[in-house]
DNA sequence: AATGAATGAGGGTTCATTCAT
DNA sequence: GATGAATGAACCCTCATTCAT
């Protein structure tokens, strides 16, 4: 694996784990076991490692919304998207945490972060509306789209805040899908099965 | 007003404009145009004032919580009660933006940190158990924590990431309560007063 | 002393042995044993030290053109007016000789030194009209100009070349004087006294 | 053309243009697209290219100084010649402006350096004492000397000042020439040709 | 309470230079 | 001849924090 991906990498683990701000260049720089100025002549700074981040959660996050469009033809398979998504965005939770470094940083990056906060609205809206024709929602397009926004930003928010840090990541995972199926749940002919399960996630 | 207080209201107004890391101590005493060795004098440092602004936080959430107890006596009560808490919440939005310096910074912040998302999930909560003695929602408890759940990091997430950030603040609470109100929507007998309206946000 | 001018002081001490670019403000620090936190505390860099003596410089020679304007009587004075420049000239050496720094640096530092440079380009101009007028020179005023303009030259090079680098300063400060009467010599009808001097630069 | 010779090429391009201390071994390799590797197989560090560039200098002004011995037999070839020079210098002005790097880095450096400084000052001497030949200057050799010590300051400062930076370089040669022989016109029968030009240098 | 000069650790960054390929 | 990743020293600068006054 050559080293640029070794940064990347790096980064990111250390990234979601003590947050950006505490990660310093050197830091990873040691942390991988290469020079300052070896980081420098791959990336120009932190900021341009966060950029390098930020692009490839979008195309992570692309990639999804394509076969997306392709594979979402039952309501089970809903159920596995919203999984796929929180776990890609818990992949980069980093991203997520710190917004102040994404929105105050060099402008570029604060633009950048904004159009993919719209791209992942748009997939979010266009998710509950592919639902929609799968089995009616029984609500205006309107509604459905504040939905969608509730859905995302309860996504987001879960990828923030940790309620149950106690757990391990994937049954914080099953956890979080769990909270937005039943956001849906009224407008569902039927439970869905994550739900219908019986506490698989207590016995842990 | 004493200078501790115009410290950390100068602390507050900074933070949520740039961001808890792009300010440094020596630009809040600067923006009040007293010494740093003042600022020092009433505050250990840039940690103790964000442990004060929680503190406030804190103190604001506890007010409402106990004014909820006695005054949450109808289903209209509940939307301006969501409106209260959302603009707590935005008074202090820097506290829910910046997970990391509180998060990753002195261990005591952290823990009280800690405290303060327990607290607010638990008036969520309480919020919906309140709301079901009014108008039955007709759902198990469980399920309605959830619900609850799902409300409070949509609530916490609307705080962090502005969907909207060319309208004016006043407008974005409206929109996120709103938001809000729509999860709620199925639960309730008949349409909230502000889901009922037609479309006045936009009219600005 | 106050620590400002310190700075100042040790910086062209510094700047005037070694060269500008071989001076880091670490090293400036140290030589004062004061922090290099401190030197920030007063110098925003290396470049604000240098506008700041750059600031000195002209002031020293502004005050020396105040005093031409009036004390400038007899040929004579006009000698001991060179003497004057030339000693300005050589106590801010650093700054003619370092024409990369001040040329390439920040905008603004470059910026005020093109002023500066016109400024001496008018003394000298102005120091040949007077002396026109106290013993005329017997030449059309654009042939004085360039007269001038080469005794400026002159006079600029003398301070970045050292011809004699092993005479001390002073020595070498007559001997640039005494080049530049040399060059007035054909106009004024009789000899300055520092050229009739015999030989007393050499018994040194 | 060699490698070799288009490094020492773009670097002199490169250190007139923009200084010598802003120019990084890493930003002359980039210019002719070969690598830092490539730069550093052909010198041992920017001090050698510059080094380099001094002999090539060296080498231009003895080449003119021979060819001066022999050609010189007119007071006009006597300004050609001045133009000349003129032009060598204006071709390594980057060696004049750039006092620091050469007398304050590697010491082999500054010694070339110093050798050169002699060399020219021989020629301007050599160059008067050829003139005093042609037509004689009636000044003793002393004076002659200083007369010629002064004209090579005025010749240097103009290559390190520029004092009409808005004009092209050729007139600039052509402005300094002038204002040098300015400084022989009293010791000259006539008028020599370029001064006697009714105002060619303005209509441009 | 308040000042402001001073500290020093640490972060970001550059760059001359090397070396395996 | 040429490449380009890698090194490490040094530099510039910030900032939380202290302390004499």
């Amino acid at each position: 694996m050559g080293t640029r991906e070794r940064i990347l990498d790096a980064s990111l683990e250390l990234f979601n784990q003590e947050g950006t701000a505490a990660i310093s260049a050197l830091t990873i720089a040691t942390s991988l076991g290469i020079s300052p100025g070896n980081l420098y002549y791959h990336f120009r700074g932190k900021e341009e490692i966060l950029a390098a981040l930020l692009a490839e959660c979008d195309l992570a996050l692309a990639r999804l919304y394509r076969r997306m469009d392709q594979e979402l033809n039952t309501p089970v398979d809903f159920e596995a998207f919203l999984l796929s998504l929180l776990r890609v965005g818990h992949h980069f939770r980093c991203l997520f945490r710190d917004q102040e470094a994404l929105r105050f940083g060099q402008p570029g990056l604060a633009q950048t972060w904004r159009r993919q906060l719209r791209q992942i609205r748009q997939i979010s809206q266009l998710l509950l509306k592919r639902l929609d024709r799968l089995t009616p929602l029984g609500i205006p397009e309107e509604e459905r789209n504040r939905l969608a926004d509730s859905l995302m930003l309860s996504a987001l928010a879960s990828l923030c805040f940790e309620l149950d840090p106690e757990r391990d990541s994937e049954t914080q995972l099953l956890l979080s899908a769990r909270c937005l199926l039943t956001l849906l749940q009224p407008y569902l002919p039927e439970p869905t099965p994550l739900l219908a399960q019986q506490e698989p996630l207590s016995n842990h």
